[in-house]
DNA sequence: GACGATTGTGTTGTGTGCAACTTAGTTGCG
DNA sequence: CGCAACTAAGTTGCACACAACACAATCGTC
């Protein structure tokens, strides 16, 4: 713990670092977002993609909605994108049975071996972040706890 | 300076360290637009468009590309956006005499006194992080050099 | 078993974000 | 001057992201 911040830290202070926050935080996503669309363009995979493909990659068939729950996405996101990883022809829908509802996504072979290919990606970016391993796992943390009490608000 | 990290970090953690970041920066990106969007409500403002507001308000009519430059966004993005404002009244755009090539857009009166009733919302998103000003300050500058790396690469 | 509430998925509409292209205006160089 | 290169803004097309809604299947309660 260090000092309670001492000087109080005046209003304006407070909004400028608000509004920098922000921004950066908008500004650092998007430019994930592009590099990640260069590491994966010979994939041919957009970088929300590539997320469902390592869900399904590290945990199986599974339903929609699971999917959504790990990704914070919903259906309106996911329909759409789970169709055109369809026609790619790297996953395939299949009704449950027990309950007609859910929609189990399968990968194909296709798929399958996509992963292969993939394999490379993440060091990629890791290393175009330009942190440490410690500022990584720090950055981590911050946005975690951020993220959290947003949700709550 | 720390150890350089003594266990070398193995592959798999490291890997999976990559994807949490990303993961996190997304949805924490996510999370501030979801916050936001409540925010800005009542001001009938899209968080991008808030972004805009801020830049104008803070330093004055300026054309289309130096928005784009505090923002880091391009004209296929702002254009149609600041038409949007423009319909609701909130901006103007006016061609440049020295420049015809160049629209400089100004606030309208509506959109100055829009500000007032804007000028609660940085404080309510601040304490919606439920982080200290130290981790903010942390937070702001960790994503800062991960932007700059990232946009090297 | 009947029926209202809930759940899982999909659709529609709006607003970004960005690549690729177009148009109009400006600049530089022979 | 004339013309190629460049620049600012806008347009088009595609892919998220999300609210709001639609629909069918399931569940809970009586």
């Amino acid at each position: 713990m260090t000092r309670p911040t001492s000087p109080p830290v005046p209003d304006a202070e407070l909004l400028r670092l608000d509004h920098q926050v922000c921004f950066s935080l908008h500004a650092a996503s998007r430019a994930f977002g592009s590099v990640y669309r260069d590491a994966l363009k010979d994939l041919g995979l957009t970088y929300p993609q590539y997320l469902v493909m390592l869900v399904l990659w590290e945990h199986g068939p599974q339903p929609v909605k699971t999917i959504g729950e790990q990704l914070r996405l919903d259906s309106g996101t996911l329909s759409p994108l789970l169709k055109r990883l369809e026609t790619a022809g790297l996953v395939r829908r299949e009704r449950s049975a027990e309950d007609e509802r859910s929609v189990t996504i399968h990968l194909t072979d296709a798929g399958e071996e996509l992963r292969e290919r993939a394999l490379p990606v993440p060091r990629r970016m890791l290393a175009a972040t330009g942190l440490t391993v410690d500022e990584l796992r720090t950055l981590r943390g911050l946005l975690g706890r951020v993220t959290s009490a947003l949700d709550d608000a």
